[in-house]
DNA sequence: GATGAATGAGGATTCATTCAT
DNA sequence: CATGAATGAATCCTCATTCAT
């Protein structure tokens, strides 16, 4: 599209021979999602991702080897979508902070309609599993690593177990982001980011914060 | 047949109709589960299960319309078994209290195994998921009730919305037994059940009920 | 099986189940043999042979793995059937002692007809490919065995190999099978036994055979 | 290439159509011809030959209407390559004479290695067939010819059939080619060639040959 | 002429379900 | 009631051939 605006009118309407496959190619992975999403991951065929996307059979492995391939092109890219965001704590209202973040990210995440799909995926596919696996692994330990620098400032719970606490908010977002899928409701990120500060930080800590910029 | 040889004359020879009947069901629910658990929901035929046990594939059908509805009684009983249990506050150590019941709860749940064909049954039997769905609702009514009421009794934190708290421990348990399920590790309910204490208990709470009866 | 026993005439006549697949599969057999040998093993599909077996497609799959098993099926009993014979050269008339043999043993192969399908599989399947050669190599092995004896009593040319003349007895008798299969003509096989002889015997010592008994 | 030399400094450097159209088609010949040998003809796709030529794959089918023209071009100049040569008798050792000849005659077979294609080919397309059969029949006449010639002037076998005999030949020179192509190893046409030489001469002639000109 | 993406019919195979025995 | 052979629709995937660029 964009590569008509600027063109002068009688130039020669050319597109691309490697921009209409890539079309082609997006095309396929949008009806993938859609069908993916619709009907579920084993219940649609290449067949029918073809036709949605107007193309023959053949051309489906033109693009992709299979199915499955075509599933992880999806997924690829936005696995971080999956997952819980790296929460940030040092702002002088944590609890705000958070729950914008948690809107922000879910709203990608369900842009993308991928997250009723990968439930269906993971269980068959251990591949994508240990995928995902380890970018969860990489995500706890990051959170834990944030957990632990305010630990050693003395702003949180001392008798909790961090890597339990980093565990919880993996959980309490993921989850959040889950129902909101599964159920078509806005979830109130505002009450889970109230839960999940308070595993993280006593109430005066968190008060204090709050009067620091105040 | 072997139990029928020595039969002495008189005695009654019969295995009632209702009770073999009932024994081939049985074995066919336990073949399914075993094969759903190890090869997948949609990757386990009617034939394996009858196979596996021991009977004919026609048999299959004249106890199940299809392999949904094996699935469906195979669930029903246990649909508990993959929620959470209601937890009792009540309790002069409520942490250790709900661990324990975490644990025997995650017992009994993994012992059926069915965690792992949830996940991809859900997703694409909307039936199933309604009623998980309803089931679920009934937990977090059933919690949310019992902590109104620790919450009249000034036992909670003011400022956090039950409704909230509710749907947290319920997420943070079944994550807890997911995890144990896919990851074939157990997991720390002592852990668990301090993080969830802390979001319905002050500190303080917990430290005098604990003073109570010692 | 155990069925027929105690059956009285006039009974239920019953087919036994055993009996009806092994039908069954002599008729995919059979079915399979007369495509294979009119439109070649390739253009010849499951479905097409279970249809003319009058089964249908799935029923081809219980009985063969699939069109290449069928096919090994045919062959197997019928390898010996591709080869040249043993000839027996203790006659009093060789010649036509082997004519009679060659044409004997030509009528079981053309029965089979698969004589024309097997150059077409042997280029592609090299297990297939193995066991006929080692077959051959069985054959080539008893027909020198053969020749070495009538050498050791002076009978034969002295000084031609005998392992080329083994291998030239094999190549002219299946050569001949293949002329007969492929022009549907019949050979001379008296010819061909005439020229054997000769490339076994000295003209003189079968004269002085034909004298012995006469 | 020999239309190049002649052309003189400052000519257009210019490769003819027709020339560079050439080598295109011989180009997915002899790519035809590779494949063909090492995966068969079936099993080779005209996009694969088109790939291994360096065209695309619509390149082909303007040379060739399809794989079976491409392999019809193939065989149609190397048909003699597959058929016995003549053989020529009146030499002092048509023995020596023979075996060398076939010998020559086999090394142009098998550097173009299209025998291992042949019968594949020939079960399943019978124009070709017939082709090859019409080829055979003229081979055989000419043998023939030149065996009566012989035949004449009292130097073969007296009893036996020539066009059993000229057959043989055929029979023996073509097996001899199949198991060299098949088995890789060298055929000893030496001994072949004496094989063939006593079906057509009695061994006395042979002598009386060769003290000819000695 | 050359390209190679697109086509879609066709082959191999599976499996839920039925039904004659 | 039990059996398991039979069914055939449905799936995955390939490849000869065409055609817009």
């Amino acid at each position: 599209m964009s590569e008509r605006e600027d063109r002068l009118a009688g130039e020669f309407p050319f597109i691309p021979r490697q921009e209409r496959a890539q079309q082609k190619r997006n095309a396929l992975l949008e009806s993938g999602r859609i069908l993916f999403v619709s009907k579920g991951y084993e219940h649609t065929t290449a067949k029918e991702i073809a036709a949605h996307a107007g193309v023959a059979t053949g051309t489906f492995y033109r693009y992709f080897s299979d199915k499955r391939q075509l599933l992880m092109s999806l997924l690829e890219d936005k696995i971080d979508y999956f997952l819980a965001p790296e929460p940030y704590w040092f702002s002088n209202d944590p609890e705000a902070f958070l729950a914008s973040l948690l809107e922000t990210h879910a709203n990608r995440l369900h842009r993308s309609g991928l997250y009723r799909v990968l439930p269906e995926v993971l269980s068959k596919d251990s591949y994508l599993y240990e995928v995902v696996q380890a970018a969860r692994k990489g995500v706890h330990a990051r959170i834990l690593f944030g957990l632990k620098k305010i630990y050693e400032k003395g702003l949180t719970w001392k008798d909790l177990d961090l890597a339990t606490v980093a565990w919880s908010i993996i959980v309490l977002v993921e989850s959040g982001y889950e129902k909101e899928a599964q159920s078509g409701k806005r979830v109130n990120y505002q009450e889970i980011a109230k839960v999940i500060c308070r595993m993280v930080f006593p109430p005066e800590v968190l008060a204090k914060l709050r009067e620091c910029t105040e």
